[in-house]
DNA sequence: CGGGTATATGTAGCCTAACTACATCAACTC
DNA sequence: GAGTTGATGTAGTTAGGCTACATATACCCG
């Protein structure tokens, strides 16, 4: 999508794929992110055990005009997970630097879903949404049914039907009730939930219309007619919940601006609704979030 | 909080308040962040017309230690917002740069609140959160709401008694049924939402501790006990859905993790626990996210 | 098995770009 | 109105990135 954030994935694409002095530069590199974009030429040669003009081939490899280049990418690269990672070094506990490992994993992600998803994947997926008759989200588990109530929050805003369900009886339940001109959209982190799965399958044989947002290679993304896929980077922090929710709170958000954005009139009118219908409540009216 | 950060808000700071030809500088810089991150020392003088050494001049009164120094993190500065925000006025619509507008937003609001947040804020609610009998979050609006349910979620995996309510009349009856050791944990993006302060009025009264994720000077930010307070920059984009919700989730990630990391041991056997009931539901048994 | 070619890597030198020391100029003070 | 301080530019130095070329290694084909 963009260059310069394709630097890393790159790298770790090429790695292992290289000659072998520029592999020395390569592990370097990925191991030495942060000292790297400080580093001049000949640091970086010195610290690798190669010569210059192996590091300079080294960048040119990765598509770099040279080491300035390279440094330059490589530091808007890593330039926001370098600074929470680095502070995460430092075992001066707390809340603060709690918050920076979140926001580290939170941007990991959504570079990582920044790399795969292609346009096309998404423009399929807003085509069917603005189409739809009824639009039935469904996920389990804490993480994707929150996605999903979050989702039908989104788009009824929009002026469209929908609503989400994450109780698995209910979700076979609505699929099979669903006909052309439904979409049904699964989420699902690990894309593997039965009820989840089997839901999209009644509603394949209904003929409605199957979206999923979950990882490549699992059952659902097989399943669904068309998927949106994602593989997240694994997050080694047990304690820290994943960001994958977050990631694919950023996808529905998309999708939900793809679409107002193709009906303003009507969605601008909806707003004003909603807005009005909350002023009651609370006396403001700028332009605010709505619904709080 | 960490220097890199700083630099544009710096320049800001600075802007106008600076020797007349630095002044050409930073206003030149200021409108061209993006060609400066590749320009030369020379290219930059000759640009704001002025001489070399008051750009390098320029360069130390922002802080940095030369031009170099500059460059590198004005790029690590503007690396994410520049990409979103450049490729946003590429009139290219369609899916792939309004991903980019959303995740663009996110991190805007990520880094806003990663400035406000301090550390003792965050450490008071731990504590509170640790030691509490019981939890309720209470969120309303959809948006809100959602944060509250995902983070009763978020604490129960830890072992806590937490619940979420987003029903208005049922928060005033969990409020008023809450006692000393309990804890009221109140989420609104507006701050003014009427059944949430009032439930917060209501636990004060109880006795119960009252916690809140909210904007300062709001309503809400008054009542509670010990706020968490974030002032998230307005959003001129009214189709996308605002960033505020992903910044609270990560509040509450953060707390979540803290909690948890204080707690190690009863955590990992609850986590174990969790993972061991879902086995069943789909195969997969690695580090993957816990429940979907 | 050996010569030739292609590819990988290093050496030495060049050139640009960042920085420094110094000079000049303007403005403000007493 | 003269002195002093601060702002700005000029010229020169240095270091770091890059190129051209040389050497070495591996691979292929007869």
């Amino acid at each position: 999508m963009n260059a310069a954030y394709d630097l890393i994935s790159r790298l770790r694409d090429l790695d292992g794929k290289l000659n072998a002095r520029e592999q020395r530069v390569a592990s370097y590199v990925l191991e030495n992110f942060g000292s790297v974009v400080e580093a001049t030429l000949g640091e970086v040669a010195a610290a690798a055990e190669v010569s210059e003009p192996t590091v300079i081939r080294f960048c040119r490899t990765l598509g770099c005009e040279g080491f300035k280049d390279f440094k330059l990418r490589l530091a808007q690269n890593v330039a926001v997970s370098l600074q929470y990672l680095e502070n995460s070094n430092v075992e001066a506990r707390g809340a603060a630097p709690t918050l920076d490992r979140v926001l580290g994993g939170i941007y990991a992600a959504a570079n990582a879903a920044r790399g795969q998803v292609d346009g096309g994947m998404l423009d399929r997926a807003v085509g069917a949404l603005r189409a739809a008759r009824q639009l039935v989200f469904i996920g389990l588990g804490g993480g994707s049914s929150m996605v999903a109530f979050e989702a039908a929050n989104r788009f009824f805003r929009l002026g469209l039907s929908a609503t989400a369900v994450n109780d698995g009886y209910l979700q076979r339940m609505r699929a099979a009730a669903l006909e052309k001109g439904d979409v049904l959209f699964a989420i699902s982190a690990s894309g593997e939930a039965r009820d989840v799965v089997s839901s999209v399958e009644i509603a394949n044989q209904y003929g409605a219309t199957t979206l999923c947002l979950t990882r490549p290679d699992s059952t659902l993304a097989r399943l669904a007619e068309l998927p949106i896929l994602i593989e997240l980077p694994e997050d080694q922090d047990i304690f820290k919940p994943t960001a994958s929710r977050i990631v694919h709170l950023a996808i529905i958000d998309t999708l939900a601006t793809c679409v107002a954005e193709l009906r303003p009139e009507e969605t601008r009118e909806r707003l004003r609704r909603i807005r009005a219908s909350l002023a009651a409540v609370h006396g403001r009216t700028g332009p605010q979030p709505i619904g709080d």
